[in-house]
DNA sequence: GACGAGACTGTATGAAAATATAGTCATCGT
DNA sequence: ACGATGACTATATTTTCATACAGTCTCGTC
């Protein structure tokens, strides 16, 4: 996929945008209205440029014939992110297991991603082996007491209910066989990927 | 608004399924083409109709400015259901807490509708109350065994475990504190509401 | 049996839209 | 200094489209 100039790129942006707005593709009169072109075919030729780049198609002959080829990555619903190994983020291609196609403001705060949970160790607060989380980015933000939060203690990605007291952190499970784990702040490597904000459980164990 | 004779309803369908395929409205000429008439005149005259019963709306002079007008019905996501009082359809309006934006396809099989879950009874299969259950209408089907289902006995909705031996059907709740429900299939009231397919739990007590 | 609605045929017409051709002007890389 | 590229102007030429007008044929109903 070709580069863009800024020109192109806003162009391309405004088609964007006059689609979702009236859901019709414009035509090259339309196009020069909106950028005060004096002629139609400066709109017909960046639209050329545009499907030479592969951002666009274009049907022949017919009336408003612009297709938007979607970049892939902006499709629609969150990743769904499931084993993460120690040391890598969160987000890395190698641990998506592809995209669901849930809406991130369902949720509130909205999500930013999804997380598959292994383990039986927050059972009790009925999120069970194989549940998908919602998650929230909560970059560099406290947790409040209390809220189940998406933690990396020393590379190891965990959730757990989040608990506080001065510089010594507590991430407690939810199920009596798990013991509660201890985070020094002055001497262990604490991240938080993000705080749960929903749950999903689809197909299978039902 | 109007009701659509069959003719109507088929046009208007073939304009959903066109405008959803190649994301364009159809010009005059190719419904004409696609319907094999003869004249482009009725092609116009059938778009009239549909947008005086206000199924579209059609901008004059413009190409393909054909504008599906949406039932706020078939919007997107899922109806969300809240309490049903006994002996009520499951649908009806009064017990509609609203919409979620939730694809049905997320689950398989797709969910029809969503249900907010009352009490703690399932607890152990990890519905706590308040969770949302996505739910498959399953008509007239008989469910397996095992299965999570929602249930209406003798008026009554609940969601319990399916269990069966010949005539006796077991509801078989998920907690100690609560006690499978008798239903004798020859004098007991059974309908099965649905099956249950997914769960969903947003906001509040994560 | 007249009447209107629904579902068309058949023919036109002008506006809307795609698209070609021939240039201008500035910028950038070689 | 030169050619390629990007961003246009200006004018034309077809198609493509929307849309009007004048009918036909078949129902169901009043």
């Amino acid at each position: 996929m070709d580069e863009l100039t800024p020109r192109q790129a806003e162009i391309l942006a405004w088609i964007r945008a006059r689609m979702a707005e009236d859901g019709l593709p414009p035509t090259r009169a339309e196009m020069m209205r909106a950028f005060a072109f004096h002629s139609p075919n400066a709109a017909e030729s960046h639209l050329r440029v545009l499907a030479r780049k592969g951002y666009i198609s274009l049907r022949s002959g017919t009336a408003r014939g612009i297709h938007l080829c979607n970049r892939e990555e902006e499709d629609s619903g969150l990743p769904l992110v499931g084993r993460v190994a120690a040391g890598q983020p969160m987000l890395a291609e190698e641990f998506r297991e592809g995209r669901l196609p849930v809406d991130p403001g369902l949720f509130s705060p909205r999500a930013d991603y999804l997380l598959r949970v292994r383990g039986m160790s927050m059972r009790d607060a009925g999120i069970l082996d194989g549940d998908i989380l919602a998650v929230r980015r909560e970059a560099a933000c406290v947790p409040q007491e209390g809220q189940m939060v998406v933690a990396r203690v020393n590379g190891e990605v965990t959730v757990k209910r989040w608990r506080r007291e001065g510089d010594q952190v507590w991430l407690l499970p939810e199920h009596p066989d798990f013991s509660p784990i201890p985070v020094d702040l002055r001497r262990d490597n604490l991240i938080i990927e993000g705080v749960v904000v929903g749950l999903l459980r689809v197909g299978g164990k039902l």
